[in-house]
Formats: structure tokens, C-alpha cells, sequence
DNA sequence: CCTTTTTTTGATACTCGTTTTCATTTTTGT
DNA sequence: ACAAAAATGAAAACGAGTATCAAAAAAAGG
């Protein structure tokens, strides 16, 4: 899990990054100006940064030099077209990469990736997440589900399902959570969707289908 | 400890390569133009030279040819951007490795650690990566892949994307990822390029095809 | 520079899963 | 026991995601 710290004055731009970051699973801080960055990089340590140069109080390259006085964090440096000019310099001061705005989300998410796969860290093998619980093992690294070690096959939703209440044990989800949660933020659709899931999933698996509980009026809870 | 020669008229971009050479461990001497470095390459045995394109009095290329008509010394290019043409230019002479300026140094001081282990100066000897599952053999090291004993003739991306999943088999590879990992950070590619080399690969591993596992609505697991 | 191979793209077919509907049954709380 | 909520079952309509093919484009090799 990586914690990228996004500095810029603009409050769009922040949220941008944000949006797109944290669906890559990223953690996200975020900092308007030089100077509140080099603060949060004291109480934090994060394992990337992203830097716009043109900035009030304090500028990217000031702070960029002052977090490198007792950090080496990877940098990422945002500037605005026409200010190329001063790439050579953030090189100097170490910065890994540039990119120019405006940019595509997608193109930096996948410059982040490049500057953590570089810096090494990125190479740690996967550590896999697998939870257990009596004869089911949910591996969410690899996406297999077991019943008695044997393999079940389950239905993309049916996985999507399981997961999130596997990961949500012993908490009361309630309908409207589980819509909105496994299915997506824009998702109008019938109740029934739900109901129908449950069965399945219940179906598919067999005698420990009592460990999905149904509170009624509310939703249901998995049980660990 | 390897010595370097640092080839470039620009003085700046001499000291930020040395600053970050001579961080790592390098020896480094400095060249301002071809002439020079020819000149310095008679006097002194380097391990690598760094050589930039554009240059007075001898360009970059021109300097590599004379150079090379001695010895074998490793070569990196420095090329402005929009020289790109020329680098098939530099691979004929001979030419280890590009970086287009302006470069980030790490990425410019990895890319020599590259050069000067597959030099073999470092003499150190290989140590062969190989998998096996079930009849299929893949060997990271001599990029072989062998099915029942016999080899696979295999297309380069079809090499890279079996050796990606065998890298990380038994876990879920979405789509994005394996386009971003395999294909690079700068592919905004169609999902049907992946599609389709899924699908080649699949038709060259015969039976063994049923190892890559799809997962709909997410990408594919290859499966040991 | 031309030929061959590889890669990418676009159109299309198709599979499969999801969602919805509806009627019926079961469970649960009061 | 009654009413409300949930489960069940089956089936239809629907849609998204994937496979496949052929052709174009790009890259590699001679």
C-alpha cells in the first residue's frame, strides 16, 4: 500500500489526482502549498510525491530541496507548458519525473507506477491476502475461492459479493451499503438484484451458507 | 570500481551526471567535445563511456566510431529529444543503450548498472531463472520456453506477456495492469491488442492454453 | 528499399452473467 | 395469527465483456 502526497495550490487539480490515485489503490495526502508539504512530510513518510512547481509560499523546487535534506522520496514534478525550461534543474535537485499540464490522469497514474517499479519498491513480491474461515479459504490476491479445498466457481458478481463481505465480517451491512459498495455508486437498480445474489451466492456455497446472516429490515452480515 | 567517462559540452549536464556517478560509486572523468574524449580514451581504460550526440568539433557518433576502432568500452548515447531518428544509426555503431534529454539521472544511472552487468565485467555468474509447470518450461535467463522438450517459437510479445503471467501466476491480473506492465506506462492501447495476444498465446501453448485462466470483467490469472 | 514478420486495430459474432419480473412460499416480529 | 419482509424459482430480456477474424500498420530483417 502506497501513500502519495499530492501538493498543489489548485484545489481541482488535488482532487483530480485524488480520484484517480485512489482508485489505484493508492493512500492520498494532500498539501496546497510548499510549505505545508515539507510539514506533512515530517509527521509522514510517504513513498511518493508529486510536486507542482508554481506555487505560493513556497515553490516545488524550494520544497523539493528542502524535503531532501532528510528525505529521499521519489518526486514527480507538475508544471505548467512553457515552464520546460527548468527541467534540467528539478533534475539536479533529484526529482524522477516530470510531467506537463495540463496531463492525463492515465499517463501519470502509469508515471507513478514507473517511478515505484524504478525506486525498487515496487519490486517486493505480491504478499498474498487470503482469509479462512472453517472450510473456506477466499483468496483475494489470486481470486479463487476453495470450499474443502476444492475449487469453486463462482460468478464474477458472486466473487464480488463474497469478497466485500468477506472483508466486511461480523458488521452489519445493510442493503443499501451492499448496493452501493459492490455494485457501484450509480447503481438504481431493484432490490431483487440483491435477494438474487444472496441466493446464489448461499447456493454456491452449500452447507456454509449459514454463515451469511440475514438481519431483517437491515441486510445481511457475514459471519466469521 | 568502475571508471567512467562523462562525454558532453554542456558543463551543467557534466555535473549532474557525476554528482549522482560519484554517489554511486563511480569513477568519473569528463570530456567537453568527441575530440577530447577520443584523446582521453587513448590515455585511460574506462568501463563505460557516456557519450551526448551533439557536440563541437566531433559529434557523438563520429566520436563513438573513432573510438571504437580501438576498443570495445561500452557506450551510452545522450540524445536531445526529436534526435530519436538517429538511434538506429547508434545501434549500428554499436551503441549499448539511449537516454533522451532530459533524463531523470536514476533512471540514467540504472540504465548503466544495466550495461555494465550484461558487459560481464561483472563477472559474477549468471544464475538461471527457470519455471516449470506441468510439461511447459520457461527459462527467464536464455528466454526460452519449451513444451514437452520442444521449443516454442514464440512472437516477443508473446514471450513477454507468458513471462509477465508466469512471473506472477496464481494471481489475478486485471486488464489495466497487464497492458501498463507489459506493454509500458505509455500505451494507451486497445483492449483488443491484449485480446488478441491472449489469444496467440493461448494457440501456441496447445493444451496448456487452459492455464490461462479469464476472469470476466477483470483480466486473466495464469494458473500453476 | 523491399520483403517478411509482428503488432495493432476495427468490425463482428457470440457467450455468459446480470438484471428484472412475477408468482409463490417461508420466515419473522408484534 | 397477521402483516411485513425476505427467500425461492424460473424465465425472459438485456447487456457487457470476450473471442475471433481479417486487414492495416508498424517494425524487423535482409
Amino acid at each position: 500500500m502506497y501513500r502519495i502526497l499530492v501538493v498543489d495550490d489548485e484545489e481541482r487539480i488535488r482532487q483530480l489526482i485524488r480520484k484517480y490515485a485512489v482508485f489505484e489503490g493508492f493512500v492520498v495526502t494532500e498539501a496546497a502549498d510548499g510549505m505545508d508539504a515539507v510539514k506533512k512530510c515530517r509527521e509522514d513518510a510517504f513513498d511518493l510525491i508529486i510536486l507542482d512547481v508554481m506555487m505560493p509560499e513556497l515553490d516545488g523546487f524550494s520544497a523539493c530541496r528542502e524535503i531532501r535534506k532528510s528525505q529521499d522520496t521519489p518526486v514527480l514534478m507538475l508544471s505548467a507548458r512553457g515552464e520546460e525550461y527548468d527541467r534540467l534543474h528539478g533534475f539536479e535537485l533529484g526529482v524522477d519525473d516530470y510531467v506537463v499540464k495540463p496531463f492525463s490522469p492515465k499517463e501519470l497514474m502509469m508515471r507513478i507506477h514507473a517511478i515505484l517499479k524504478r525506486s525498487g519498491k515496487d519490486a517486493r513480491p505480491v504478499q498474498r491476502e487470503v482469509v479462512s474461515i472453517e472450510s473456506l479459504t477466499v483468496d483475494f490476491t489470486g481470486r479463487i475461492v476453495t470450499l474443502n479445498g476444492k475449487k469453486l466457481d463462482l460468478s464474477p458478481k458472486e466473487y464480488d459479493l463474497l469478497f466485500y463481505m468477506v472483508k466486511n465480517r461480523n458488521i452489519a451491512l445493510s442493503r443499501e451499503k451492499l448496493l452501493r459498495d459492490v455494485w457501484g455508486y450509480d447503481f438504481f437498480g431493484d432490490d431483487r438484484t440483491l435477494d438474487t445474489h444472496i441466493k446464489l451466492l448461499r447456493k454456491s456455497l452449500g452447507p456454509l451458507s449459514r454463515l451469511i446472516i440475514t438481519l431483517r429490515g437491515v441486510g445481511y452480515r457475514f459471519e466469521a
